[in-house]
DNA sequence: CTGATATATTTTATACTTGAAACAAATTTG
DNA sequence: CAAATTTGTTTCAAGTATAAAATATATCAG
C-alpha cells in the first residue's frame, strides 16, 4: 500500500463530487418539473415538444429526423413520435427529401414559428426567474464548468 | 420609457441564464445517459431503481409510498410501479403498518441492502469520473449555488 | 355514530424515453 | 450489375413519468 495520505485526500474529494452530482440532478429536476408545469398550463405543450421546436427554430430548412435527434441527443424513435404529434397540431411539416426516398426534412410550419415564438419568450422569462438566485458574475464561469462535463463524454469518443 | 440603460444591461443577462440553463440541462443529461447505459449493462439496472433504492438505504425503517415519492420528487403513481418491480426482484418488501390498513412500509430486503451496496460504490466511481473535468477547488461552491437554485422553489412554497 | 373531509395508495390515460429489431432505400464493392 | 453494407426512419417492448380519477381507510365535526 503506497500511500496512506493519498487515500485520505482523495475519498473527500469523490464524496463532493458525488455531492455535487446530487445536486445537479436536483437543480435541473426542479426547474424541469416547473418549466412543464407551465408549458402545460399556458401552452398544453410540454418541454420536449419545445425542444424539437426550438432546435427546428435555428434550420429554417429543416433537419432530417436523424440529424434532430443527434441535436436533441435523444433516440431516433423517441422524436418520430414527438415529430408525430407536432405533425398533427400543424406545428411542423415532414417535407420529402428530392433523391433521397427514404429522408425527410422536418420543419416548422407558419403556424409552428410563430407558436414557438410565444414560447420561446416566455420560457426566456421563466429560465431568468427560476435561475434568478444565481449571482450573475457567476453565470458564466458555472455554464463554462458544466460545458466541460458535457465536452469529456464527446472528447473521449472521438 | 425609463431607462434605456436597464435595458441592456438586462437582455444579455437573461440570455446568460438561459445559456447557463441549457448546459446544466445538457451536462445532467450526459451524465445521466452514461449512467443509464453503465447500470444496464453493468447490473442490468436503471438509475430509477437505484434512485428508489439510495433512498430506501437512508431509512433503514423503510419509508410509507407517499414518503418514497417525496423524497425523490416524483409522482405517487411513479413510485408505484418502480416499487413493484423492485419487489417482483425480491430487493425491496411492502410490509404493512399496524394500525393504519391503507400505507406500507418500504424497505430493502437482506438482499436488496448488499445489491445496493455494490451498486453504490460503483456509482460513486462513476460520478468520479464522469465529473472528473471540474477542479476540486469549485466542486463545493458549484454545489451550493445549484442548491439555491432548488431551494428557491421551496422557499416560494413555504 | 354518521356524514364530511382528509390521507395513503393504486389505477388509468397519455406521453416520453430507450435500445433493439425491422424495413426500405441508397451506396459500395467485388 | 448483384450482393453486401450502410443509412434513414419507424416500429416495438419495456420502463419511466405525470396528472387525474378511483379506492380504501382514517379522522373529525356535530
Amino acid at each position: 500500500m503506497s500511500n496512506r495520505a493519498l487515500a485520505v485526500e482523495t475519498e473527500p474529494l469523490s464524496k463532493d463530487r458525488l455531492r455535487l452530482w446530487l445536486s445537479l440532478l436536483k437543480a435541473t429536476r426542479t426547474v424541469e418539473s416547473e418549466l412543464r408545469e407551465r408549458f402545460r398550463l399556458d401552452y398544453g405543450s410540454t418541454l420536449p415538444r419545445f425542444d424539437v421546436m426550438s432546435a427546428l427554430s435555428r434550420f429554417p430548412d429543416g433537419l432530417k429526423m436523424s440529424e434532430l435527434s443527434g441535436v436533441l441527443k435523444v433516440s431516433n424513435g423517441n422524436v418520430t413520435g414527438i415529430v408525430d404529434r407536432l405533425v398533427a397540431e400543424g406545428l411542423v411539416l415532414r417535407k420529402p427529401v428530392p433523391g433521397d426516398r427514404r429522408a425527410a426534412r422536418v420543419l416548422l410550419t407558419q403556424a409552428g414559428v410563430s407558436e414557438f415564438d410565444r414560447q420561446a419568450r416566455a420560457h426566456e422569462n421563466w429560465i431568468d426567474e427560476l435561475l434568478g438566485s444565481v449571482n450573475p458574475a457567476d453565470t458564466q464561469s458555472l455554464a463554462e464548468v458544466l460545458r466541460s462535463i458535457s465536452n469529456d463524454k464527446e472528447e473521449g469518443s472521438r
